[in-house]
Formats: C-alpha cells, sequence, structure tokens
DNA sequence: GTGAAAGCGCTAACAG
DNA sequence: CTGTTAGCGCTTTCAC
C-alpha cells in the first residue's frame, strides 16, 4: 500500500501538503490540490488508519467497540446492525465481542478496546453496578448503554421501559380472563428482566391476583433449554398455568417446544406471549403475540448518541427510554 | 492510559528491556523481569495495540477482518460466533462488517480493514469472480473464503456441500411419494445456492422426474417477503406442487407463513424442508425437516485457516468441504 | 543482559 | 499557501 511520502514524492510536494488535501483543513491551492489528488486516485492510496489513530488523540479514530452478550441471540443482532449502519454512515468501522455474559470477558475485550483506542464503546453492562465501566466513564472514554443500564445515572443510555413491556404482556392476558399466567425470566441480575418481572406482578396486582411463586421461573435467560424444563414443570402443576409469559426470544423458544411436546394446542388450551418481534414469531402458527421492542432502532440511536458524544464529550448525559408494543396474533385467547 | 515509556521509567530501566520481557523475546535478567512485571501490575499498563500495530509488519496486529451479507441472517450469526471464539482464543478481536451482497460496500470495508492493518479476512465473496478479493490475496493479505467460493482454487476456502445438501432434501421428499416438488432459490450468482438447485435437479433426474419450471422459483435470498409471494403464486397454481424446498433460513420463513395463512396443514397438504437448522425450527409445530449446515464450525474452521496462513504465508490453499446433515422432523410426510 | 536510536505513517505546531 | 520538524507508543537493529 503506498504512503502518503510516496504520495508526496509523486506529486512533487511536501507530505504536508498531501496531509492537508486529505484532511480538508487549511487551504491548499486550487492546481496544487488538484495535483495532489490525482497522484492520490493514480497510486490508489488509502489512509492508513492505524498510523491516523496513533497520532490522533481523540475522536478520530473511526473505530468503535461494540460489546454484547451473543450475537447468536437475534434481539442482539439487530442492535448490532443498527449501530454497523449508523456507523457505516460515517465511514466507522465496528469491533464486535461477544462477553457470554461473563464479567472476564467483559473486561477483556473493554482493555482491548481501549487500546485499540476505539473512539467509544457501546454496551449492556453485565452488571448495573460496574467499577470496570465506571472507571473508564471517568477516564473519559465515551461510553453508551444499550438494553441494559447503569445505577450510575451519568452515563448515556438507550433502553425500553421493560416494566410497562411486562405489565403489557401481562395485562393482555388478564383481559381474556387468564389468572394463572407464568412467567419464564431470569434470574436477578440484569435490569431488563428485573423490570419485565416487576411489570408481571404490577398487572397482577392492578387486577387482584395474588402472585404465585410457584409460576415464577427463574433462569438463565441464554438458554432456551432451561425455558424448556421449566415450561415441563409449569404444565405438570396440579394447577397449571393458563398462559405463559417468556421474557426473551431464547426463552419462548424453549416454552414453545415444551407446549407442543405435550401436544397442547395454542392458544385453545394454553395462551402464550413472548418478548422481541423475531422474524419467525409471525411465520409459525399459530402466529405469536409478542412485545416488540426495537432492537434495530435502539442500536441506531445509541450509535448516534455515541457520536454525539465523540464530538462534546461535556454534554450532559442522556437517557433515551423507548416504548415496547404488544403485537397480537393467533397464540393468545379466551381461557377455557 | 500508562505507556511503555512511564512503566520503563518506574521500573528503573529502559523501555527496551520492558518491551522485552513482555515478549518474552532475548532473556531478561529474572531480577529485572520481575521488577518490571511488578511495575506493569502496579500501573496497570496495556500495551497499545495500536502502536504495536503500527510498528510490527505482518501478523501481529491481533485483529481479523470479517465481511458479511447480514448478521441478522442467522446462518451467518453462527459463522461470526465461531469466528469470535476462535479469535477469543489468540486475544485477536475482530471487526464486523456488514456487505448486503453490495460489491461498493464490500469493496468500502475490504480497504478499511487493509487500512487498518487486520492479520486476515474472512469473508463469503459476493461474486465467484472478484477483482479485489484475488487483488487482495496477490498483495499478501491472508485471507480465507466461507461459504462462498472464488472460481480461482488457489484460496483458502470453508464451504459445505451444497449440491449433496439440495440432493438430499430433495430426495428425502420423493422418498415419501412427492413428484411435484418446488424449490425457493436465489437467482444464479451465489455458487452456494446455485449448487442447492443443482443437487434438486439431480434428485429428480435420479428419480425420473421431468423438472417443471414452474416449480422453481428464483429470488432474492435475503427476502422472506419475495418467498412468501413465490409461495402464494406456488399455491394458486393449477397443479400446485405437494412439496417446497426453501434453500436457506429466511426464504423458509417467508414459505412457512404463506403456507400457514392459506390454512394448509403440514405435512398433510403440503410438506416443507428448510435449510439451516435454526433454533427455531425445532420449537415450532410441526417441527421442521431441514438440512442443516454446521454454521459456527464452519466460522471456526475458516478462523483455525486463517492464522494458519498468518504463520506460515506460503502454506497450499487448502479447501474444506463440510458435509451438511438431514434433520428428518415433522414437517415431511407421505404425499396425499 | 541492557540501552540508545531509528522509524512505522501520519498530524500538528511552527516557520517561512 | 507550503515545507520542516517533532513526536504518537512501540519494536528492532546495533552497540556497549
Amino acid at each position: 500500500m503506498p504512503t502518503l511520502k510516496e504520495v508526496a514524492k509523486y506529486a512533487k510536494v511536501s507530505i504536508t501538503t498531501v496531509s492537508r488535501v486529505m484532511n480538508e483543513a487549511d487551504k491548499v491551492n486550487p492546481e496544487t490540490r488538484e495535483r495532489v489528488q490525482r497522484a492520490m486516485r493514480e497510486l490508489d492510496y488509502q489512509p492508513n488508519r492505524v498510523a491516523q489513530r496513533l497520532r490522533t488523540s481523540k475522536g478520530q479514530s473511526k473505530l468503535l467497540g461494540l460489546i454484547i452478550p451473543d450475537i447468536q441471540n437475534q434481539f442482539y443482532s439487530s442492535i448490532v446492525r443498527g449501530v454497523e449502519d449508523v456507523a457505516y454512515g460515517k465511514d466507522y468501522a465496528v469491533i464486535l465481542c461477544n462477553s457470554d455474559e461473563n464479567p472476564n470477558k467483559e473486561r477483556f475485550y473493554l482493555d482491548v478496546l481501549q487500546s485499540e483506542s476505539v473512539d467509544g464503546i457501546i454496551l449492556p453492562p453485565i452488571h448495573q453496578y460496574s467499577k470496570v465501566v465506571e472507571g473508564l466513564i471517568e477516564s473519559g472514554v465515551p461510553v453508551v448503554c444499550v438494553d441494559r443500564k447503569l445505577v450510575r445515572e451519568a452515563v448515556d443510555t438507550v433502553v425500553i421501559n421493560n416494566v410497562r413491556g411486562g405489565y403489557l404482556a401481562v395485562k393482555h392476558m388478564i383481559d381474556f380472563g387468564h389468572r394463572r399466567i407464568a412467567i419464564l425470566t431470569s434470574s436477578s441480575q440484569f435490569s431488563s428482566f428485573e423490570e419485565r418481572l416487576a411489570g408481571y406482578k404490577n398487572a397482577l396486582q392492578d387486577h387482584n391476583i395474588e402472585p404465585d411463586e410457584n409460576l415464577i421461573k427463574e433462569g438463565d435467560p441464554r438458554s432456551t433449554e432451561s425455558a424448556y424444563l421449566f415450561t415441563k414443570e409449569l404444565l405438570k402443576l396440579h394447577h397449571p398455568p393458563t398462559a405463559i409469559f417468556a421474557t426473551n426470544n431464547l426463552m419462548t423458544l424453549g416454552a414453545l417446544e415444551a407446549v407442543h411436546e405435550e401436544k397442547l394446542n395454542v392458544p385453545d388450551n394454553i395462551s402464550i406471549v413472548g418478548f422481541d418481534d423475531m422474524p419467525w414469531a409471525r411465520a409459525i402458527s399459530p402466529p405469536l403475540t409478542v412485545i416488540k421492542q426495537p432492537g434495530y432502532e435502539m442500536g441506531r440511536r445509541a450509535t448516534e448518541l455515541l457520536f454525539q458524544r465523540v464530538e462534546d464529550p461535556k454534554r450532559e448525559p442522556v437517557q433515551i427510554i423507548m416504548e415496547p408494543t404488544l403485537i397480537i396474533r393467533k397464540s393468545t385467547g379466551e381461557v377455557k
């Protein structure tokens, strides 16, 4: 690959001039500029981003970091796509990291990203209190949280109103006459799942339904398998639930599989509401009623926030709370 | 972030020595080494990858590039995960790029990656003849193709036997007595889809079934919508097919949706075989018969190949052809 | 066994 | 308007 120096020699100017025509900064004599541009074209010159990054202090690296739990979770794929699209629009590339909810991996990647001098980092933090992430913010690295928040208020954040999401789902089932409604959720650790559970409880309370601990299953939200097992248990209960609320797309799959295996008819024998409106949700039979989160849009907004912060590091942190929507399809119906 | 220099000062040695203890190269006096290591620990030193990359010529950047059509296609998510896992094992980070099958985007990202001095690039090339990619290989950048091949033989490649995948699917339907079997595939451009179609035709031929052009639908493989429309058309045919083979996971979803909308029973009224064994395939009712491709494993193998090439740039190129498997579930049955 | 010095490709003062 | 110079943080000869 040609370097600045070679272009300079070819165009018979100094490297500074070449650098100038690239960065549009100072005015360069039109003729000179033209000559340099031709040289760049003819040599097929591409600035070396690594050198640029090393030299430039902040906000010019054209690289950003994105740490997610697992790219195989489609909800995160949506976020990633949103991030990439906005990044691409600004000639940014993104380093993608999978943390597997493992704080050590998160830490490792955070170090790598910092060491790569990325302009900023987007992530759903594994812990709501995170020394590492907070340290990062303090040290001036632009960070935006997406999907999950940090307890500390002073961070740009994009989340959805999870309490409302949970409420909407459960309210919908109650409206159909259900009173024994089970929930498949995560053991408390992630703000999002805690909130969805809170929404579930609020809805029950508002309709004078006593929560039944047997219907609240808390497991690993990454595991379709555990949701499957929980659902099996649920269905074997003496008083089984007439409706199930699965709080993410993976758990929904587990619930669905168990229900089908038991030859139950949806929604006649049991109603199901999922979380996340994945492509398969409308293709299956019956189509699945879900709480939709705008993953792609969340990714976009988070990235825009990040760019804003890169440009103005001392702007006041913003919290964007997006609204989940209930999409009613055929997997929910009157309780029999 | 502390630099080499600061560590050196802190440990009262020269930066060279610090560099040495990091890279384990020359022997360093045990005492000195210990002192330096303590300094690094106490200052929480992290080598600056950007500087390392700029300085080092090849194969030490600890960064690799991955260009895929779209991360929202779960098959590619699997590949990405395979790549990341192997990369993580070697302290590598990966830059992820979405090409949307757009050669300009592919080209843009290829330039970016080269300009980032990545150690290597993994991609399913958009075109089977690709000047850009071939140029890259010629210029010495380690490249490995995954999922799709280049016509040029001299590239490391990891693909599946797509002809066989197509054959397996269709043979399975023929065994159930089907003779009017439709295929939803891509307009010819991608080697993988061409081959799946070839497998389809081979199977028909081997069983003396005349291919019917009306049953061969070629569209955009990224579009669930187009598969949906095609399926609708197919079902309205005077002699509609009794079975449908969808050649990727997105198209499968479109077919499923159309079939359900027409209130057809699977497999009683129509059999369906999908391509790609996505998590939802076993959760739906009836569970979907599919041709499974080992996406995750393909990503792993591709990355291993890449690392081998980084270590030995003049090793002979390897072509790994993995086998697809037919997973029989309940979406296929006797023709009525 | 250790240090001094050069330089990767680029940007940013500082002169002219 | 253009060129000279000094590094960014690191690796790598080449001396000592």
